[in-house]
DNA sequence: TATTGGTTCTGAAACGTTACGGTCCATCCA
DNA sequence: TGGATGGACCGTAACGTTTCAGAACCAATA
C-alpha cells in the first residue's frame, strides 16, 4: 500500500510518483515544466509533496541527468588568508561573483592552498568551468583543471593553448612605470616581488630565479624592469631584488628592510603590489627616512588604500578582470576560441615619487 | 571491437572497463582505492585512460552515488558588491573559507540577490549543508534553505528550532556601547541603522517598523538603544532613526543629512555600522561639525578602517565568527544539536566620542 | 464518420558512478 | 592433505533525476 508518511528512507521523486499512482515523468513535470500537466493535479503532487516530506528534486541527480552543475569554479591557489586581505584579490573576486549572479550561476570556491600537493579537490569540484587565478604555471591543480573536459578562464597567465584569458598588459605597465621613475632620475633602485615559485625563498632573488619564475606577471614585471633601466646603463645584476612568499604589508616591511640593508644608497624602491609597498612605506618610516624625498617608493594595482596614502602605482581594473573572467566562461560557445581579454591600466603619479637627492642637488642646486 | 581512441563520446568509467576487460568496480578502485589491485593493473587501467581521454570519475555521478557534495552553501542576500565591500563581511567570508579548507570542502557562494524572489538557487545547489549570513528572517531564500534535507546554521538570527547558530550577544554589546554615551552625558541622539525589511526604506523609521524589523540583529539593537536611553528618561520615539538600504558609506553620509537636518541639536550619532559610521563621519566634516566636540559618532563592528581613524564602536569577532559557523557545520552529528555559538565582543572608545557640548559647559563652565 | 490537433500523461532509457556482498585462486600452515 | 587466510577482482543494484517518443483521451473540424 501506500508508504507511510514518515518513511525511513526520504522521499524521492519514484515514491513521490508511486503514491500518487501518477508517473515520475509527471512529478517532474509539476516541479519543472508547469505547463506541461493539469493546474489540479499539479496541486496534488505538491501537497502529497510537501505531505510526505520531499524537497524537491535533488540537485545532484539533477546535475547528472543534465550535465550542468550550475556553479563556476575558482581555484586561486595564494592562501586564502592573504588573498582575502588583499583588496585586489577581493575585487576580482567581487566582479567574478557577479558575473555569476547575473547569469545564476553558483561560485565554487575550490579549496586547494599552495602548500598541498592533493589535487583531489579540483577533479571532486562539480562545476561547469574553472576560473584560474594567481596561481604559478607549474601548480599542479592547474594541471588538474586543464584536464577536466570542461571549459577554462585562466587569469595573468602566459597563453594556454585552447584556454581563454584575461590580463593586463604586465609589460607595457610596468615599461611605463619605469620610465617614470628614470624620469625622476632615479638609478639606484632597489626591487620587492611577491613570491616567484612555489617554493618558499623570502630573500634575494639571484637572475636565474627571476628568468625562470613560474609567476608570469611577477616575471614580465621584473623582465619588464631589467629591460627599461638596461636602456639607461643600469645593470640589472646590481639591483637587488628581493622577493616574498607572504603577500601582506609585513613581508613589504621586512623586504624593504632586507634590501636597504644590503645597498642604503637606493633612491627608489619598486614593489610589485601596493601591499608590499605599503609595507616597504612603513620601514621607511621606521627608519626616519622621508617618501618620496629620501626615499621613492611605488606599487603596482592601485588598492583603494594606496590611493587614499597617495602611492605612486599602475591602477589595474581588478573588479573588471574579475567580470570578464566570468563573462568569458559563461558566454562560452560564443566566438571561435580561445579568446583573450586584455584590460587597460594607468599610471597613477601620487606623493610617493619625486626626485632623487642627488639629481634634486644637480637641478636646483648651485 | 574495442572503441576508437577518439570516440564521439566521451570515455566514461564503463568505456573504459570495455576496453581493458575488466570490471567497472575495478576502474573505479583504481582512481578511489589503489591498495585495492594490483599496482600493474592499475598502472594499465591509467594509462589506458590516458589514452581514451578519461578524466577520471566524473564528480557529479559520483556524488549522486556517494551522497556527499563535498561543499557547503554560503546563502548571503546582502547584495555581493556591498558585501565585497564590507571588511566585516569579507571577514567572515575568509572564517569560512578557512574552516571549508581546513575540512578539504568547497565554499559555494549561492547567486540570490536580494530583489530576485527566485529561490531555484537554493534547490540547485549540491551542497552537503547551508550557511545563512546577513539574511532577513522572512527571506524565501532562507525558508528553501530550511527546506533542504542538509545541516544549516545561520548567523546573527534568532534561534531557529533544530537549527545550529552564531552570533554575538547583540543586546549587551549594544547596551554596552549605550551606557558609554549617556554616562558622557548624551541625551540627544540620532541613529542611523542598516535596512531593516526585503523592501527599500531610505527614510526616517516609525517605532512600529522598529519592532517588526526583519533583520534580527538590527532590530536587536534598536531596542536595546531604546531601552538603555529609557533608563535615563529619553522618550524614543522622538529620537530620529534613519534607515538604509544600501550598506555603503555613501548611505551613512545622506543618513546622517537626513538626521541632522531633522534634528541639528542632537550630540551623538549612533551607527549600527563602521561603514555607516565613516559616512557619517564624513558628512560631519563637511558641515564643519568637530568630532566629538560638536558630534560624537558611533560604530559597530570593528573593521580596520574604523581602528585607523579611531572610531568609538564595538569590536566583533568576525573572522572568528565564520570560522565558528564552518566547523559547526562540518563537525555535525557531534554533539547534542541544536547548538549556538556565542561569541565575544569589547566595547572600543576611541576618539569620536566625548561629552556633548551641553554637558561640557556644566562641567567646566562658570 | 473520419481526421486533425491539442492536452495530459506514461514507460523506458539513459546519466556515470560507487557500495555491497560475494567468488576465485594461490599460498601457507599444521 | 585439509583447512584457513587474504589478495584480487567481479556482478548487481542502486543513487534520483530528466528526456523523449509516444499513448490515451477529448473536442472540434471537414
Amino acid at each position: 500500500m501506500a508508504r507511510s508518511t514518515n518513511a525511513r528512507r526520504p522521499a524521492t521523486l519514484a515514491s513521490l510518483a508511486a503514491e500518487l499512482g501518477v508517473s515520475r515523468t509527471t512529478v517532474s513535470n509539476a516541479y519543472n515544466r508547469p505547463d506541461q500537466l493539469s493546474p489540479e493535479l499539479r496541486r496534488r503532487v505538491l501537497e502529497t509533496a510537501r505531505r510526505l516530506g520531499y524537497p524537491g528534486p535533488d540537485p545532484v541527480a539533477r546535475s547528472l541527468r543534465t550535465r550542468k552543475a550550475g556553479a563556476v569554479g575558482l581555484l586561486l591557489t595564494e592562501n586564502l588568508s592573504y588573498a582575502f586581505r588583499d583588496p585586489a584579490a577581493v575585487g576580482f573576486l567581487e566582479g567574478l561573483a557577479l558575473a555569476c549572479e547575473d547569469a545564476g550561476q553558483g561560485l565554487l570556491l575550490v579549496p586547494a592552498s599552495p602548500e598541498r600537493e592533493d589535487v583531489a579537490a579540483v577533479h571532486r569540484a562539480g562545476v561547469d568551468g574553472f576560473v584560474v587565478y594567481s596561481v604559478p604555471d607549474d601548480d599542479p591543480h592547474l594541471a588538474a583543471v586543464l584536464e577536466r573536459p570542461v571549459p577554462t578562464v585562466v587569469c595573468d597567465q602566459p597563453e594556454i593553448e585552447n584556454v581563454d584569458g584575461v590580463g593586463i598588459d604586465d609589460r607595457a605597465a610596468t615599461t611605463a612605470l619605469a620610465r617614470h621613475l628614470i624620469e625622476l632620475g632615479h638609478r639606484r633602485i632597489g626591487v620587492v616581488c611577491m613570491r616567484l615559485g612555489r617554493d618558499r625563498n623570502d630573500d634575494f632573488v639571484p637572475l636565474d630565479r627571476q628568468r625562470s619564475a613560474h609567476f608570469h606577471v611577477q616575471r614580465t614585471r621584473l623582465t619588464a624592469l631589467a629591460d627599461a633601466f638596461a636602456t639607461v646603463g643600469v645593470d640589472w645584476a646590481t639591483v637587488p631584488v628581493v622577493e616574498r612568499f607572504d603577500h601582506t604589508t609585513a613581508s613589504g616591511e621586512s623586504a624593504a628592510a632586507q634590501v636597504l640593508d644590503r645597498d642604503p644608497e637606493i633612491t627608489a624602491l619598486i614593489c610589485t603590489s601596493d601591499i608590499l609597498a605599503l609595507g616597504a612605506m612603513a620601514e621607511a618610516g621606521r627608519r626616519g627616512l622621508r617618501v618620496p624625498q629620501d626615499l621613492t617608493v611605488t606599487g603596482f594595482d592601485g588598492i583603494p588604500e594606496a590611493e587614499r596614502v597617495g602611492l605612486t602605482t599602475v591602477r589595474q581594473p581588478v573588479l573588471e578582470k574579475g567580470r570578464a573572467a566570468g563573462r568569458l566562461l559563461l558566454d562560452s560557445a560564443e566566438h571561435g576560441r580561445p579568446r583573450r581579454v586584455t584590460l587597460d591600466t594607468e599610471l597613477i603619479v601620487g606623493r610617493t615619487s619625486g626626485q632623487p637627492r642627488a639629481a634634486a642637488q644637480i637641478w636646483y642646486g648651485p
